[in-house]
DNA sequence: CCGAGGTTGTTCATTCCCTGAACATGCATG
DNA sequence: CATGCATGTTCAGGGAATGAACAACCTCGG
């Protein structure tokens, strides 16, 4: 994940907003996408102060960070939901599209 | 376009079943891919027996092959047809669930 | 005929990005 | 203290895509 992928670094806000102890492997396999990447992202994203790293190490576990959006995080993850849903909504509107032109180069009715 | 991706096979056939003149600069451009891998695909789909490279040195222009499907291409391209719209309902569908999660996410009415 | 110019197919070094194994670090437990 | 373990971090390696460069062929004007 070099050219940070806009729809992972959304995804990896959405995740810790709802479970900021997520971690790095965790993120990696809820997404799909291999530790290295998981880790880039989320490099990115703390870098540009999305997101925080609180380390505690006096939890009784031993997971070493909870990753935290900031509020600029928080606003930024509502302005990006905004964005991919626009995307998706096209998205959706041009596969109803390619549907419809399938069907009818198919010559099938609907199943 | 290495290990070759189904979709991209399928719009390449799609393509010259309505024009088998295209050059396979006109196909990278269509499909917005790089030339070298238009070229590695259509050799693929020749070698396998679904495209028939005809060339026309006689004729008034200066391409030199014509891509016509062979009967077997045809075939294969109803087959990728319905496989290709099967998975392209299921996306929609999908799109649609996440789609409305989005929305209710956002707080949202519909636009 | 010939050479210049143009169009196309073909190759392949380069780039880009991802992967996951290996390593570093800190905590807990005995 | 030492061992084990979970985690974060790094980075060499590989696969796929790119497009510049080359080869082959055609046309056309002279």
């Amino acid at each position: 994940m070099n050219s940070i992928d806009e729809a992972t670094r959304l995804q990896i806000m959405r995740l810790l907003a709802d479970n900021p102890e997520l971690t790095q492997r965790e993120l990696a396999e809820a997404l799909g996408i291999s530790l290295g990447s998981a880790h880039y992202c989320l490099r990115a994203l703390i870098r540009t102060g999305l997101v925080k790293a609180d380390n505690f190490r006096h939890s009784s576990n031993r997971r070493r960070y909870a990753y935290f959006l900031t509020p600029t995080g928080l606003a930024e993850k509502v302005r990006a939901t905004r964005a991919f849903l626009e995307r998706k909504q096209a998205e959706h509107e041009a596969l109803q599209q390619e549907i419809a032109r399938l069907r009818q180069e198919l010559g099938e009715e609907r199943s």
